[in-house]
DNA sequence: ACAGCCATGTAACTTGTTACATGATTTT
DNA sequence: AAAATCATGTAACAAGTTACATGGCTGT
């Protein structure tokens, strides 16, 4: 949803075509290794956007080059932009896809989790390392957001960093916890519903 | 793709039909106000599998209630497995839609950023009292996991509070700077491609 | 009797990605 | 002449959500 109210908000600050919206986005955004929107987005955005009645194409260009689609915000736009703007922003959900792993692992015993922590932190480490690459190049006498967005993206990665520490340093004790148990609502268990025993060939 | 690969583990650990699966993986990553998985994924997810040829319907149960499909796995099941738990995990690009909904404010002026940020930090305050809860609510005797995977999202919150601080704390400083602009590229610039002046009405 | 759990799905939709297609203009 | 940039799209796919449909069994 995001990117849709962002070209609204660009649209609002000045109408423009369909790749100018793009690099304004990269620009505000801070370059395209924060966020990277295709052009195929871009496009399929305005026709939503249209369809939805917040902005109106305002001219078709053609003067020496492609044609060029210009819009800009109608008022239900302003209205709908600044909504958006004044809301609560609610970050995704956090799925953890690594936690995730961890707990199939432990309860298939299909992979070691000492050597999954290690891969794990290895790759946290080198992307730490890309994104205070990033910041040291980023000059916040120009692009102070950008370098603080960039300062919040280290502080997740080093929080990322430290909870791999901590469960690595209790892993035994959370092999030793009983595996998570769906809860078993049922008495009179039907044919077939015995209670599993692991699969854990320890080593 | 995580979900599938979670399922794919499951049935590793045991056979089991849909609606096991879906229980399971709730018990796995702790309850559904960590990870909400829809039975609509879990059949569709079966079905992919299938297709792949990583999982093999073992029985279709009928005894003393209604149908039951259950799968297991297959070699190459049990290798892809392997694989996915073995290979580093990565994040997902953070896209942050409040820096995003920030800078469009300051493009636009169509909302006062002191404002967004007061409203965004109550929420972050919300979220982090209710995760709190749960944390508390959580016996690291038995489900310490669990219970590290909490203290980690009350670690990113924390993490957002304190950039909402910094940005707050320089935020003239952020409005002093020029607009982040796209680079032009162009010298002999086709008619209409004026460098626009931000609709600007300080107060 | 009725609510709630067990169990399976279909259909439509949303956001976004990847790959492809087209063609003009500008820069090297 | 070739490469990069400007400019617009289509088609197919992926992952996931929402809403709906169906029906048997279990506990109060």
């Amino acid at each position: 949803m995001s990117v849709r109210y962002a070209l609204l908000g660009l649209l609002a600050q000045q109408p423009r075509h369909g790749y100018q919206l793009r690099a304004a986005f990269e620009a505000v955004i801070g370059g395209k290794a924060n966020w990277d929107v295709r052009p195929a987005q871009v496009y399929a955005s305005l026709d939503r956007l249209e369809e939805a009645g917040l902005i109106r194409q305002r001219s078709v260009g053609k003067a020496g080059g492609p044609e060029k689609r210009v819009y800009g915000l109608t008022a239900a736009g302003r209205k709908k932009l600044r909504a958006w703007l004044e809301a609560e922003t609610e970050r995704a959900p956090e799925h953890d896809e690594f936690f995730l792993k961890l707990m199939i692992a432990l309860a298939t015993g299909a992979a070691q989790p000492r050597d999954m922590i290690h891969v794990q932190r290895t790759a946290l480490y080198r992307r730490l390392h890309a994104v205070t690459g990033r910041r040291q190049a980023t000059n916040p006498k120009t692009s102070l957001a950008h370098a603080l967005l960039l300062d919040q993206a280290v502080m997740h990665l080093e929080a990322d960093l430290h909870w791999l520490d901590m469960i690595e340093a209790r892993l035994e004790e959370v092999q030793r916890q009983p595996l998570p148990r769906p809860t078993p609502r049922r008495r009179g268990r039907p044919p077939g519903a015995e209670v599993p025993s692991p699969m854990r060939h320890d080593g």
